[in-house]
DNA sequence: TTTTCCACATCAATCGTTTGAGCAAAGCTT
DNA sequence: AAGCTTTGCTCAAACGATTGATGTGGAAAA
C-alpha cells in the first residue's frame, strides 16, 4: 500500500497541488465547498503529510534528543518518562541516545545530533565528562540545550537539578522532629558537587536546631570503600546513635544490609532515612521513609524548559531545580 | 552558523551540486584530485548531509520506534537499553513512546508512527490490548512490527519473550537440587498467558523428579488479593514448607515482606526464589536467588530480529525466545 | 583528417510540501 | 461602462540530496 500524496488528490479532485495543501491548511484563499471536497478526499486516502518534505522546507526537525549515560539504574528511566510525556504533548518526537557512561561516546552523540538537526537536548553528562565544549559547539549550531541531574555548571548552558541541600535538610529536620540527636550521615564521594550540597543539608539543620554535631557523624564513602564495616563498627562502638540517614538508594541498599546483619530491627534499634527515586523504599522491610526525588518530575521540568527555550521565552539564569517531598513508610 | 550545503561546497570549489554529491559518495566518475579537493572543503565546512532531504529521496525514515506500556517500572528500561544499542549500531535513529497501558493510546501511537513513515515497530502491547488490528494495518503500510514480553500470539505478527516455562523450571528444580521438597509457588493471576506457562514449568519439575505436588502447593494472586495473608497462614499451618518460588519481582517484595514480619531468617527458615529482572533481590538481604531474565537481552534479540526482516531476510515461525540464567545470592 | 572512445563533469528531474506572486472571472463602485 | 476590489485558484521556485541522461574536450585509433 502506497501512501497518498498531496499530487493524488490534487488528481482526484481536479485541483492544482497547492491548492490542495492550501485547502487542507484552511487557507482563506480556497472556498469553503473546496475544501471540504478536498478534506473528505484526503481522508478517503488516508493522507498523512510527509514529515521529512515538511521539514525539510521549515528546516526544523521537531526532534528532541535525550542523552543518558544509562537507562537502566534508579532514576533515569522515570526521567525519560517525564521528558517523554512533555514532548509528546508539544507534538514533538523525542529520540533516545545513551552514552553508557563514556565522554567520547557522549562526544560522539552529541556530533549525531548535530548531523540529524535536532531542535533542543537533553543531556545527563557522563561521569567522565568535565569540559563542555561540545555542547556549547552544538549550542552554536542553533540547538537548545539543558542539562539534567548530573550536571557541570555553566553560565551558557543551562542546568536543572533537585534542591540538594533542601533535600536532606527535610530528611534529617524529620528525624529530629521525631527526637533522634544521635545521627549518622552516609554520603557519596566528596568530589561530587552534589555530595557537597547534600552534605550542607545535612550540617544546617543541626545548627538551626542548635543541635551539636559530633565529628564522626558524617561519613563519606569512596568509590571501593567497605562502609559495611565502617558502619558496622560505628553502630557498635556508638549504641546512642538511634537514626541514619542516607544521601542515595545505593548507600540506602547497604545500610539495610549492614543493620540486617547486625540483627538490628528498623525503626525500633535503628530508625533509617534516605533520600531516594522511591523504588527501593517499598521493597525493603519495613518500608524506608524517604524524600522522594521524583525523576519524572525532573525530566518533564527540564522538558518544559526547554519547550520554553525553543518558542523564544526568555528563562532567568542558567540554574533551575524541582522540589522533593516527604514520603512517610515507617522506618522512623 | 548555518549549516553548510552541497550548494556551498559547489561555490567554493568551482564545481556542480551534483559533482560535489558525487565525489563525497567516491563515485568512479570524479577525478581523484578533484575528491580530495571537495572532501577537504566539506571538512572545513563541517558539512553533514541533511537527513530530512535524504530520507525524502530514498522514502525511508531510517527510524525504528519503541513503544512500551510504560518504563517506570522493572524489566522495560534495560528492555530499552538493549533496542537502544542495537538499533544505533545499524545508524537507524530510535524514537520512544510510551502507551501508558492505555489502547486508545496505543492506537494513537500507530497512527503516529504511520504518519512518521517509521521503519520498524518493536512494541509491547498495553494490558487493554485485546485484538492487533492497528498493528496489521501498520504491517500493510510497509513497517516491520515486533511484539516484546506482553505479546498477543499471533501468526502475522513476530513476537519475542523469555522461555517462561524454561525459567520456572531451573528455578524450582534448582530447589529440589538443593534439598527441598515443600515448596510454595505463588504465581500472578492466572488469565495471563504468561503464567500458565510459568506454572507449567513448575508443575513438570515435580513430575520430572517423580515428587509428589500437593495440591495447597500453587498460590494463584488476582488483583487485589491478599496474599500477605493468605501466605502467612500457609506458612504457620505447614512447618514443613521450606521453599518459596515467586514468578515476578512484584510477588518476591510482598512474600518477603511476609517472612520478615513472621520473623523468619532467609534461607534458615525459608528459602527463597524467584524469577526477576535481577534488581530488587539485590536489594533485599540476604540477596535472593533468582532467574534473571535479562531485558537487555530481550530488547537486543527483538531489535536484531528486526534488522533481519528490514533487510530482507526470512525469520522461521512468529514465535521466538531468548534464555534465562540462574543467579545465585544467598538466598536458597 | 576523421572517427571512436573514455574520463570527467554538468543538466535536469525527482522526492513531497510550502508559499509568494500572478491571473482570470466575478462582484462592486461611481 | 470603465475601473476597482475580491474571490478562488494556478504557477513556479524553494528546501537539499540523488541519479539517469547528456555533453565536452582530448587522446588514441583508423
Amino acid at each position: 500500500m502506497r501512501r497518498s500524496t498531496l499530487k493524488d488528490i490534487a488528481k482526484l479532485t481536479g485541483l492544482s497541488i497547492s491548492g490542495v495543501s492550501r485547502a487542507l491548511k484552511d487557507h482563506p484563499d480556497i472556498a469553503l465547498e473546496t475544501k471540504e471536497k478536498v478534506k473528505e478526499v484526503a481522508n478517503a486516502l488516508n493522507y498523512h503529510p510527509n514529515p521529512n518534505a515538511q521539514f525539510l522546507h521549515s528546516k526544523q526537525s521537531k526532534i528532541i534528543a535525550v542523552i543518558l549515560p544509562e537507562v537502566n539504574t534508579f532514576f533515569f528511566p522515570e526521567v525519560l518518562q517525564g521528558i517523554s510525556s512533555v514532548v509528546e504533548r508539544h507534538g514533538y518526537f523525542l529520540i533516545f541516545l545513551q552514552s553508557d557512561n563514556r565522554f567520547s561516546r557522549e562526544k560522539e552523540l552529541i556530533d549525531y545530533c548535530i548531523q540529524m538537526f535536532v531542535d533542543g537536548v537533553l543531556i545527563s553528562v557522563s561521569s567522565e565528562t568535565t569540559d563542555l565544549e561540545h555542547l556549547l559547539k552544538l549550542q552554536e549550531m542553533g540547538t537548545s540545550v539543558i542539562q539534567i541531574d548530573r550536571v557541570l555548571s555553566n553560565d551558557l548552558i543551562p542546568y536543572l537539578t533537585i534542591d540538594d541541600a533542601a533535600a536532606s535538610y527535610k530528611a534529617v529536620e524529620y528525624l529530629i522532629k521525631k527526637g533522634h540527636k544521635h545521627i549518622i550521615g552516609i554520603f557519596d564521594d566528596d568530589r561530587l558537587g552534589m555530595t557537597n550540597l547534600r552534605a550542607t543539608g545535612f550540617k544546617n539543620v543541626f545548627d538551626q536546631h542548635q543541635i551539636p554535631l559530633e565529628n564522626d557523624s558524617i561519613l563519606v564513602v569512596r568509590e571501593g570503600d567497605d562502609v559495611e564495616e565502617v558502619l558496622a563498627k560505628r553502630l557498635d562502638e556508638n549504641p546512642s546513635i538511634t537514626a541514619l540517614f542516607t544521601m542515595s538508594d545505593k548507600l540506602l541498599v547497604r545500610a539495610y544490609h549492614v543493620i540486617q546483619r547486625l540483627n538490628l530491627k528498623v525503626p525500633d534499634d535503628v530508625a533509617l532515612i534516605s533520600i531516594s527515586d522511591g523504588k527501593a523504599p517499598h521493597y525493603l522491610f519495613p518500608g524506608i521513609t524517604h524524600i522522594r526525588h521524583s525523576g519524572e518530575e525532573v525530566g518533564s521540568a527540564a522538558a518544559t524548559l526547554l519547550f520554553k527555550i525553543l518558542s523564544g521565552e526568555a528563562i532567568d539564569g542558567p540554574f533551575h531545580e524541582v522540589e522533593t517531598t516527604l514520603v512517610e513508610l515507617g522506618s522512623v
